[in-house]
DNA sequence: CAATAAATAGACACCGGTGTCATTAACAAA
DNA sequence: TTTGTTAATGACACCGGTGTCTATTTATTG
């Protein structure tokens, strides 16, 4: 077991002369640790460790540097992770770093670096679940990379929305952006963060590239197309030959993906869809249930219904209840994204998941690794979650 | 209509006698403004925030000083609203500071002042919707102050939970911190506040003054008994002379608060509680279900059943489709949170809201405003939503 | 072994504000 | 007019880090 002795413990800014006697008793002092070495400190430093921690605040570099008999910038450095420092510095330093437990000031490498280590959240989202499940990925993350998550709810309808969000970006300098949909397909908030060089990371339902013109972003996408097909195959498989279905809010890409998923999933069995059972919605309760109110009264009524979320899902619920039709017996129901409603619905409900979570936190990942020219698109698929409101057809 | 001349455009740090100089042509060129006063700034000062406006970067302290002929100190004064600046000199350099968009940059005066104008958040609450709506109450406050708010879930279980915790409010050196329940009766959190001395504010369902030891700190209470109480009236008022109670989790002063709510509603009817329709639950579903399972078997089965929470109300509504039991023809249920589950069960579930919003906006004007040595109380009711899912017995 | 290059460390200015204290201006009282 | 007092302003250090450039060691090479 070899040791490393402490540096030494004179001023810093002192002069050339001062500096050679330092390098001389240095290299009196210090031996070479091999691996595994243990950092063993002298009296001298353990007392000035102990010193410091009497003081009540925060250690700075500059005890750092002081207690090492290094400069502040070779503190820096190390915590930094930079190249150029010996390695035997670096242990001595780190170790005396962990020893007063010193954490470097965010507000002032704020300042130095010109940017905040804050990653902005920016949606403008309904669904409670979905934005703290979001939250949580985009933590798991950040956890122990020192960034932290500013949340930045807003309102689509603002007239100075893009304005208010270029404030918030500029003056806290965050250091990355996740943006939620519907809001991630808005192209003046686009074109803000394109010219604005902060990295962010758009989440949507589709695929940028495929829009017209194209978004060229950094983006993760659902693939919820996947899951209404397994919805739809489900459906068909245990016998449903007339399958009706709600559409969400037009406005959003996941609408036109779910519902491509559902004709996708039909056309392997070769059942046709009628205009009639394919209905609008707007993803909210009382829209499924209108919706599904329409498609009970068709004087052929399907066996099935698929919606484009649960929310609408748990009005489909509502109208059969108000038919006198009895879920799954006389009607199958399957939603979509896996709300806390649906388990607790009665029957509880068949329906598709989004592994939000996941996806916030790979988002997250993105923006904190260092930025590559080429926007990167991942794909996360959705899946089927089955439960009781689906069955056979009498 | 008068104007006010900027003052001049001398370097800053000029010498004394460049100094009088200026003072001299300051008085030769300003004049007095009135009321309504209307700024107007000179060709060459227009001429130098336009060149400004072309660079790229935000402006800062230093160019709205050099613009103004001020120094920089007396333009933070302006900023921070400090006293003993002439009225003059703040209209014009307000004027400039608009003109030119300043804003100052939160890091640096972070760093200066020694707190970073972050708001923390500190939760562990499953209620997905309870936190995203005490988010949007606190953001209501925030708006316009210049702070933020940073998110931090965590879990209470966690066995360095104290010390992550402490790490996250000295690094991060919060303005102030707003702690949901439950582990906002954690008392080795709030040792920890007290001791870190960061402006905090409790949300809670009961008065901390009322425990023992009592909690001494500004706190924002729900008055969740009243809620109960008046559902516990309700049920009474329309007919129901025998109702269970399905209790949360004993380890939540909401839990004790919402049961002697029910007590007390029902001692203004002179209705007795049976313990065999008083039954234990966790907040969770499956606890509200099994729970409903006892109370629905009991030999003499109650017409009405309150649930501490909706989620557990959910669970009654399962148990109850499973006893082939009709709501509400058959048995009332009344929840508590207005989640939005509530409504969109089926039938809709009456139950009890709590001003979230309002409570967490509350929360943060305290932790905002300068802090009082005593510590503050406010009591926000609760008041019952009335649904579908309750009906005079059969 | 000297000459040269590469690795390591430090000095100093700077990021963009605020605190402290000194200085000057404005105003009231003598 | 002079003096005393208060209002208004500025100079300068400082908050706690990083960037740049220079100086010093150490390693490499002819």
């Amino acid at each position: 077991m070899l040791l490393v002795k402490k540096l030494n413990h004179i001023k810093l800014n002192r002069g050339k002369s001062e500096s050679k006697i330092m390098q001389q008793s240095q290299k009196e002092e210090k031996i070479k640790p091999l691996e595994n070495e243990e950092i063993i400190l002298d009296a001298q430093t353990l007392k000035a460790i102990e010193d410091l921690l009497q003081n009540k605040n925060s250690p700075t570099i500059n005890d750092v540097a002081s207690i090492s008999g290094v400069s502040k910038k070779t503190v820096s450095r190390i915590i930094n992770n930079s190249e150029n420092v010996k390695s035997e510095t670096r242990a001595l330093v780190s170790e005396i770093i962990k020893k007063i437990g010193f954490k470097p000031n965010p507000q002032a490498r704020a300042l130095a670096f010109r940017r905040s280590f804050l990653i902005g959240m920016i949606y403008d989202n309904p669904n409670a679940q979905y934005v703290v499940n979001m939250q949580l990925g985009v933590l798991d993350a950040l956890r122990g990379t020192g960034n932290e998550l500013v949340v930045h709810p807003c309102d689509r309808n603002a007239p100075n929305l893009v304005n208010e969000i270029e404030d918030f970006i500029l003056m806290q300098r965050l250091s990355g952006i996740i943006i939620l949909p519907p809001i991630a397909e808005d192209r003046q908030l686009l074109a803000l963060l394109d010219r604005l060089d902060v990295p962010y990371v758009r989440i949507s339902a589709r695929d940028g590239a495929k829009y017209d013109p194209p978004i060229d972003s950094n983006q993760i996408v659902s693939v919820d197309k996947i899951g209404c097909e397994m919805a739809a195959v489900h459906l068909a498989q245990i016998g449903h030959k007339r399958i009706g279905f709600i559409r969400g809010n037009q406005i959003y890409p996941s609408a036109h993906e779910r519902r491509a998923g559902f004709l996708a999933g039909l056309a392997k069995y070769s059942i046709e869809i009628d205009s009639e059972i394919d209905v609008a919605g707007d993803y909210s309760f009382e829209s499924g249930y209108e919706a599904a109110n329409i498609i009970l009264s068709n004087k052929n009524r399907p066996s099935a219904i698929i919606a484009s979320n649960d929310e609408m899902a748990a009005g489909v619920y509502k109208a059969a209840y108000e038919h006198g039709l009895k879920i799954p017996d006389d009607l199958s129901v399957v939603g979509f994204d896996d709300s806390p409603l649906a388990p607790r619905l009665t029957p509880a409900l068949t329906t598709v998941r989004l592994p939000t979570r996941d996806m916030a936190k790979m988002a997250a990942n993105i923006v904190l690794s260092p930025q590559s020219e080429v926007a990167k698109t991942i794909l996360f698929d959705s899946n089927l979650i089955l439960r009781n409101s689906t069955k056979a057809p009498q």
